[in-house]
DNA sequence: TGTCCACGTCT
DNA sequence: AAGACGTGGAC
């Protein structure tokens, strides 16, 4: 039975991740749940501990500025995601919502994360479709249609085991993560090797059949360092919405799709929809921009993203 | 080097 | 419904 064999092999293989706890903390699955969205267990760890140490619970962190968790925040990408986390801390101080329906209400909660809380942090009986899960019962199903999320979730609901629903979930995920994995999956350290569709074909990288990814374009800017005899960085705030929407950055110009001339240093930066190519240069007069003279050790009080670093190495 | 992970959510 | 939205590490 696809369930009891899941949960066996959960119960001897899950990894202790520190949102993993015993018994479940709401807080500490919504907060790993958020992290986790398109980002990968190892780089969330570091994140998920600093921010437990300075906001222990949802209450302290309802009572943080959209700053001071941008800060924290910094370098984990998707930076809507913490304006959303800012907003939804607030909301669930007051009330934390049991069912995957209301959880999906939530700013930056959708289909996934709801149903993922809703199994994980009450045990209710909700079907969490994320990537793993995706890649797992394609390949367990052999599911051939593009894009196959949605034929997933449908094959899903009818697993669901009525108890222990939210290791269920988390087994899925896990065995995605370390045996169901995308290339060279371990098929023979797994549970579900004996049913499995895409094994019995010895297909599995056949699975799940995605549309190809289209080319990234290039877009080019000039960024400008500013510095004060003094030593001080000129920074300014980005506009609270869009592309690292309310993170710090240096004066840059338009970013466009016409190669700048190289100046000065070069730094390389991808996006998920474009590359970056900028060119750092020094500029002399410091009154050319509006902003804030920031001392380079003063720097990390700032949330600056990864470009942004790139950028003033160094300085 | 370039591609993939990475369906997750919002607009 | 399709495009916007980061990052880093594996291969």
């Amino acid at each position: 039975m696809f369930s009891n064999a899941l949960l066996a092999w959960y119960d001897k293989n899950k990894r202790h991740l520190p949102w993993r706890i015993s018994p479940s903390n709401p807080y500490y699955t919504w907060l790993s749940e958020i992290m986790l969205q398109q980002t990968t267990v190892v780089t969330v760890i570091p994140y998920f501990d600093k921010f437990v140490e300075k906001w222990p619970t949802i209450q302290c962190l309802a009572a943080a500025s959209l700053d001071e968790i941008l800060v924290e925040w910094q370098g984990l990408g998707y930076y809507s995601r913490a304006r959303n986390l800012c907003q939804c801390a607030k909301l669930l101080a007051e009330h934390f919502p049991v069912t995957e329906e209301e959880l999906s209400k939530l700013p930056g909660v959708g289909p996934y994360t709801a149903a993922a809380i809703a199994s994980i942090a009450f045990g209710q009986k909700a079907a969490a479709v994320d990537g793993n899960v995706v890649r797992v019962l394609s390949r367990y199903f052999a599911i051939t249609t593009v894009n196959p999320a949605k034929d997933v979730k449908e094959k899903l609901l009818p697993l669901l085991p009525e108890k222990r629903c939210g290791d269920f979930t988390q087994g899925l995920m896990e065995l995605g993560a370390l045996i169901c994995r995308p290339k060279s999956p371990l098929c023979s350290a797994c549970p579900l090797q004996q049913d499995c569709g895409a094994y019995a074909l010895r297909k599995m990288e056949d699975f799940p059949q995605m549309a190809p990814k289209q080319k990234l374009p290039t877009r080019y800017t000039t960024a400008f360092i500013l510095k004060r005899d003094d030593g001080a960085i000129l920074l300014r705030k980005r506009p609270p919405q869009g592309l690292l929407g309310g993170m710090m950055e240096v004066p840059t110009t338009p970013w466009e799709e016409i190669p700048h001339e190289k100046k000065g240093r070069r730094v390389r930066h991808t996006f998920t929809h474009f590359h970056l190519e900028v060119d750092v240069c020094p500029h002399k007069d410091i009154r050319a921009f509006e902003g804030i003279w920031v001392m380079p050790q003063d720097l990390k009080k700032y949330a600056l993203p990864t470009l942004m670093k790139k950028i003033l190495k160094g300085e």
